[in-house]
DNA sequence: CTCTCTATAGAACGTTGTTCTTTACTTGTA
DNA sequence: TACAAGTAAAGAACAACGTTCTATAGAGAG
């Protein structure tokens, strides 16, 4: 900051420079949204010159995969309840947690599947995704195994889940909702959908 | 084009700018992606300079938002299938045929939406979202009357419901699909959601 | 202490959305 | 038909963006 006096050049750390890179960028993309989110105001606020970014991710693309692994690890660990007697408790509870995820980091959901929309991803990424999606279809396949769902193909059973999740939460965020209580909307909806693939065909 | 000779400045029509623009804007849009819609290629595509956009639309976003009416005007036909006997069948065509408009026309797609997003809308488009979202619940509404759902708020289902597909067909356009058919799997996910919605209470 | 090499700070470049200025055309009036 | 006045568009110009270039500050080896 005020450490530059009349054309001298102060040299930062450099270990945890990327680290704080990412830390401003989260911090600019809750407080000011994707738009503020710019190179010069992440290196700005990092101390550092905007080449930074450069040095480390490559490119501004390579910043917005790094937040995008970032927040996969968190919507991982919002989906993955404690464990419960009843898979299909365990299952729900999850379901309810991505919405918290969601609705509790707006700016961070939209950019997760901004990126994947436009974004040609690192198998990195792809693989925090991945990861993500498959502890979905293993509560699936719990519940399959229990009896609760009926027997089918848990990795389209998932996708079905996964599809009315993100069209929920993302028509919520985008403040496109029009039931009273959203949390008991998307609660029956999940419901709704729970008891269409119970029935045994 | 070839008619602005050194210096001498040709002056467009004037009438049939406005749709001019916005023809041109559709076809960037469709040929070359949102990232490729500039100001300028626009106006250079349909003949004018780039100040014509300002005059017309006030700005890029004025523009954005004419082409989000002119795309939510299709997926309101999209969605809206002949009288039929049954109306669960008429449901469930315009169900589908909410998917067909989205995978026929992803970039559009992914335009209102975003817009949605980022924006906030003019009165004029937030009634052409408006008209198309009461159309399903219309159609929520007759087959709650007939019914074959269960007696309920139609608004709500008709959330439920636009929610499933948003997020089915989101996914699906951002390449994030694991089932073989991808048709069929939407169905299912459809049909699953009408079983659980038809439970009586 | 000196030399070399790496990595960074700051300037610079092309493109974007937007605004400004000049000018060509239209239009209302004799 | 001639002319004055107003309007709207063309093209240059501006700020900010992502990105690249260049010169140099600082670390490490001898």
């Amino acid at each position: 900051m005020a450490a530059s006096t009349q054309g001298v050049r102060t040299r930062t750390a450099s270990v945890e420079v990327t680290d704080s890179l990412v830390e401003a960028a989260l911090a600019i993309l809750e407080e000011s949204g994707l738009a503020s989110l710019t190179v010069r105001s992440v290196a700005s606020r990092a101390g550092v010159a905007p080449m930074g970014v450069y040095s480390r991710f490559g490119s501004k693309d390579g910043l917005l995969e790094a937040l995008f692994v970032h927040g996969f690890t968190g919507l991982e660990t919002a989906i993955e309840p404690q464990p419960s007697p009843s898979p299909m408790n365990r299952l729900r509870t999850g379901c309810m947690g991505y919405r918290e995820f969601a609705i509790n980091n707006p700016q961070m959901y939209h950019l997760m599947f901004e990126q994947m929309m436009l974004l040609e991803l690192s198998p990195e990424a792809q693989d925090a995704a991945q990861r993500t999606f498959t502890i979905l279809i293993d509560r699936v396949q719990e519940a399959i195994n229990s009896g609760d769902l009926a027997a089918g193909n848990s990795v389209e059973v998932a996708q079905q889940l996964w599809s009315a999740m993100h069209g929920a939460v993302s028509l919520e965020i985008a403040g496109v909702h029009f039931a009273h209580d959203r949390q008991a909307n998307y609660a029956s909806m999940i419901d709704a959908l729970m008891i269409g693939l119970g029935r045994k065909a």
